[in-house]
RNA sequence: GCCGCGGUGGCCUAGCCUGGUAGGGCGCCGGCCUGCUAAGCCGGUGGGGGUAUCCCCGCGCGGGUUCAAAUCCCGCCCGCGGCGCCA
């Protein structure tokens, strides 16, 4: 079977309207798709049997005599005008079809809610116990029991500095004003315990990864854009990827990217899967469609440090690994004390590579909030399919595209923003998570158990 | 950045000078043979379209010359070696 997309397209058309109605998409869309493919079609059985003729005449000439060779010639000529003339016709189809099946999102798998909006994603389930403020309590139901579920939670009577005044006023630790200054709003210095904390986050995170059997990697921190487009959506690429000016490159916005990238045209034994890969690597986002959202502090930055679980599965173990890829992200989180939620997206909120979402959220007690810090995704064949990546099955020859998966690990400054929330005393002390100790152990000026407001070292 | 050499199906390789349907080996898949295995023999083993037997495209990528390009010409990418520069 080649790319499950256009399997679609051809045997069963209404599938895919479906599923292209169900991410709020113009189903118009997948009937452009179909007439374009059919059209293309068409016209390549003439464009071949027009260079079959040629083919026929020119091979014949050479072993023409003199008298014919001409005569000969002289209709292979007149002959590619008119192929000419087609080929182009074809062309332009053929690009019109690629730009269009590039456009096709990927389908939405079964257990995916319906939905359009944040509202709808639908929790699966919760873990810890978190520190609601007085005045959250109401909005803590909402996001709780309006599933049913009942999340045991400690009602606290102080409310929890925000981690971005936490960051800049009581800790001293950060300066995005600064940073503001001389790069723009959106990027920031961290200083002292904040970088030490990062960089033990991320070896954390490595750490974990690569006792599962990960193979730990460091990817290029640029692509060619045709590597990139291989992993991402127009959309997507539009809001969050820079160009290097003046060349064919591109800052990655997670390892993602690279990984996928990997194996771009190549074909993998199936003995050698699933590829269970940990990238690290810094992530830069232009964040050019969050308008004033997270304005303040390093929730949402235009640069960051991530740990990404990537993992190239044959498509029946895929699904699997999805939940084992949510299940690395939650361990790890656990291991941070970080009370969370696992929570299914909804189709609307999927965007095109993924067939299936889950998002790892965690309470934010100042915002009182259950936040994205993880996100990991099912992408099928969408990705393989633009990359070329296909698995190869000795018994029966089978050649086929390989499923691709990531999974956040570890986003750096998103996880510290968690932390100097969740941990935070009301004194403003920040207690570090005990699974850090050891990575902190190293070096001699890092915190080992609290980072202190500024003023009280 | 400069000079030289190279890039051919999953891997290795012939063909390039001298343009005329891409050959061989290994591996793999299927079949025959066989008590079983091996050997041996036969077929298959890049993409696409149509499926009755077929056809088109494909020799790193993109152009050009030609009736015809792996082969000749130009540009680019990648690899190796050398020189230069450099943390």
């Amino acid at each position: 079977m080649p790319w499950s997309i256009l399997d679609l397209l051809r045997r069963d058309p209404e599938k895919l309207r479906d599923s292209v109605r169900r991410r709020g998409l113009d189903p118009g869309l997948v009937d452009r798709a179909v007439e374009l493919d059919v059209s293309w079609r068409k016209k390549l059985r003439e464009v071949e049997q027009l260079r079959h003729r040629h083919n026929v005449i020119s091979r014949s000439i050479g072993k023409a005599s003199p008298e014919e060779r001409r005569k000969l010639i002289a209709q292979a000529k007149e002959l590619l005008k008119v192929i000419e003339e087609a080929e182009r016709e074809l062309k332009t189809l053929e690009e019109e079809r690629e730009r269009l099946l590039l456009k096709l999102p990927n389908t939405v798998h079964e257990t995916v809610p319906d939905g359009l909006t944040e509202e709808d994603n639908v929790p699966v389930r919760f873990w810890g116990k978190p520190r609601v403020w007085r005045g959250h309590v109401e909005q803590f139901r909402a996001q709780t029991e309006k599933w049913g579920f009942k999340v045991e939670h400690e009602v606290i009577d102080w409310r929890p500095v925000g981690h971005a005044d936490m960051l800049e006023q009581v800790l001293g630790l950060g300066n995005t004003l600064k940073a503001g200054e001389v790069a723009g709003s959106r990027f920031y210095y961290l200083f002292d315990d904040l970088v030490w904390l990062d960089i033990a986050l991320l070896m954390y995170a490595l750490d974990h990864l690569s006792r599962k059997g990960f193979r730990v990697v460091l990817p290029p921190y640029m692509l060619r854009r045709k590597a990139i487009m291989g992993a991402l959506d127009m959309e997507t690429f539009e809001d969050a990827i820079y160009k290097v000016e003046g060349e064919d490159l591109y800052l990655i916005a997670t390892a993602e990217h690279p990984l996928a990238a990997l194996y771009m045209g190549e074909e993998i034994p199936e003995e050698e899967l699933p590829i269970m890969l940990a990238g690290i690597s810094p992530c830069f986002r232009k964040e050019a469609g969050a308008g004033n959202r997270d304005l303040k502090g390093i929730f949402r930055v235009h640069q960051f440090h991530k740990v990404e679980q990537f993992v190239y599965a044959k498509p029946e173990e895929s699904w699997e690994i999805l939940e084992k890829l949510v299940a690395n992200a939650e361990e790890l989180i656990r291991g941070l004390e970080l009370p969370y939620r696992v929570v299914n997206i909804c189709a609307g909120e999927l965007g095109a590579p993924a067939a299936k979402k889950y998002d790892i959220e965690v309470w934010m007690p100042a915002q009182g909030r259950y936040r994205e810090l993880v996100s990991a995704s099912n992408c099928t064949d969408w990705q393989s399919y633009r990359l070329r990546i296909r698995y190869v099955r000795r018994k029966g020859m089978v050649r086929d595209y390989v499923h691709t998966l990531n999974a956040t690990a570890i986003a750096s400054t998103r996880t510290i923003t968690a932390i100097l929330e969740n941990h935070q005393e009301p004194d403003g002390t920040v207690v570090i998570p005990k699974v850090l100790r050891k990575y902190l152990e190293p070096f001699e000026a890092a915190p080992k158990e609290v980072i202190r407001p500024a003023g009280k070292h």
